[in-house]
DNA sequence: GCCAACGTTGGC
DNA sequence: GCCAACGTTGGC
């Protein structure tokens, strides 16, 4: 069997949150407005039904991987592309070549206790995850299957004593 | 093809 | 609000 492939997506909680997601029927949202080749690619080539899904916070207070979703349905295009209304237009899309595609997220669970950035920093096992590096930008990233059992994991146990 | 200027992201 | 890092654009 192919492994199933884990990733990492940011969102601002003032914009569309984890608890967004929960409240979204069928707690499935299509993945829009990705404006990024890189991450367009890893939706259009790799991600497949199924895959794991670590839902991030940026922009936030704490940011923080704050739950888990996955994969509902495999890429296709972002109809925004070619609506001249939306913030997301690109007048260069073509219909028939469409540049941005996007997939469908499904909530699977809210971590108990959400893994802060600050956290994850700390954490053995992910100093080479995609999110920690410096100038990470990526709204799509890709994550190891080891550091997605590493995330989940810590968000099972007692949070980090904070005092 | 180079690279400077500009816009955006995102932590702090 | 600041600013470092990154991606994109466009002149040449």
């Amino acid at each position: 069997m192919s492994a199933t492939r884990c990733w990492l997506v940011k969102s601002e909680p003032g914009a569309f949150s984890f608890d967004d997601l929960l409240a979204a029927p069928k707690k499935t949202t299509s993945w829009n407005g990705v404006r990024n080749y890189l991450a367009r690619n890893y939706m259009r080539d790799l991600m497949k039904k199924g895959d794991k899904v670590l839902f991030y916070h940026s922009n936030a207070d704490p940011t923080a991987i704050v739950g888990v979703a996955e994969v509902a349905r495999e890429a296709y295009p972002d109809p925004e592309q070619f609506d001249p209304k939306s913030e997301y237009h690109d007048p260069k899309s073509k219909k028939d070549a469409p540049t941005w595609m996007m997939v469908d997220i499904k909530a699977v669970k809210k971590l108990k206790h959400p893994l802060t950035l600050a956290e994850l920093k700390g954490t053995k096992g992910l100093e080479k995850m995609v999110l920690l590096q410096k100038g990470s930008r990526l709204s799509v990233q890709p994550v190891t299957p080891a550091e997605f059992d590493v995330i989940v994991a810590a968000a099972s146990t007692a949070r980090s004593p904070a005092r």
